[in-house]
DNA sequence: CAATAAAAACCGTCCAGACGGTTGGTAAGA
DNA sequence: TCTTACCAACCGTCTGGACGGTTTTTATTG
């Protein structure tokens, strides 16, 4: 019962829980009881794998990067050899359907307010992206502005209630790529 | 002693308070406890002037919209009377150097995750501004462009430790105002 | 201008439940 | 036999909020 490739899918199952309990109960709503009932585990098995609150922010945030990062990843290669291609695939990553950037947002709006050097472990991660983005053949200034404004996309998304706006967010997107073309340095 | 002038200063020092403790302990250390001791008043008093902690998340949230409201305004009168006025406005009030948008995001957040009914509440002086900002001579994609990437100021100042950036703040304040103006419609 | 009624502005205590975390165990594979 | 993977029960503290009291302000009279 207890193979090592049944603790691993235990572990994914607890990020997984962890992950549908910030959609459903919120910030405050992330509690080890809650992840732990999501589960299906007890509480004392979801601390065997993350032995502290903390522990399991920090499990949630690194997976939700690497995630992320493969995302990226997979349009950078999908996208033309030319000036703005990580940015471009950053903001396509941002801009895809299933509902990432809401968590990753909400988990490092936890780790940034709360625990401030838990968030500075994963930041490597963050500063290669930057590194990146910013040196992709596009004005510093300008790429900073994207990275910002498709950072910002799960925020906006939140806080207007869902009306229909997949026009905004599909010219938005479209917005974004332009501006990596506009702006060959 | 409790002259209604006194009142209201006590439901401004709680405000006060409250975000304060956002600031100091983060998005769980915001309790009713925290607060009224932060405030130097007894939760009793504390629950007087917010009957309840979502009222008192929805009192802060309200407070704080005000006060950027204020800050647009004041930097709108300040803007030259051409396209895209009020997109520089909003820009300028975003990238100013007082600390606020911080705070707003976090109890934005915290309302946006976990009581969405209350969010709705304020939504109107949202979509007051968001109304503003597209009727502004700029072509709607831009627009949204624009005003994604200063609400994600805030986010992006937090999240990368104090390097000193703030030649990149002002090229990309510069660069978004550019952005207003490049794109006359 | 008192006298007084009534409302508002607090305080201090208490509580039931939730919180993060500990402990002592069991079962199974190596 | 030792380690890994888990469970169930439990602990001390903190949580939001209820409650009853007390003092101060305001409104209403005579």
């Amino acid at each position: 019962m207890a193979t090592k490739q049944e603790a691993t899918q235990t572990r994914e199952r607890l990020l997984a829980a962890a992950r549908q309990t910030i959609r459903g109960r919120g910030i405050t709503g992330l509690t080890l009881d809650a992840v732990a009932k999501e589960a299906g585990v007890s509480k004392g098995g979801l601390l065997h794998h993350f032995p502290s609150k903390e522990a399991l922010v920090e499990g949630i945030l690194k997976h939700l990067f690497e995630v992320f990062e493969a995302r990226v990843q997979h349009y950078f290669e999908l996208e033309a050899p030319t000036p703005g291609r990580w940015l471009r695939a950053y903001v396509r990553a941002n801009f895809a359907d299933e509902p990432l950037p809401l968590e990753l947002g909400t988990v490092v709006m936890i780790a940034m307010t709360e625990n401030p050097a838990l968030l500075g472990r994963v930041q490597e991660d963050y500063q290669r992206w930057e590194e990146r983005l910013l040196a992709d053949g596009v004005s510093r200034a300008r790429a900073l502005v994207i990275r910002q404004a498709a950072d910002a996309f799960w925020l906006d998304q939140s806080i207007r209630t869902s009306r229909e706006d997949e026009a905004d967010r599909l010219a938005v997107m479209n917005e974004l790529l332009k501006l990596t073309e506009m702006d060959a340095r």
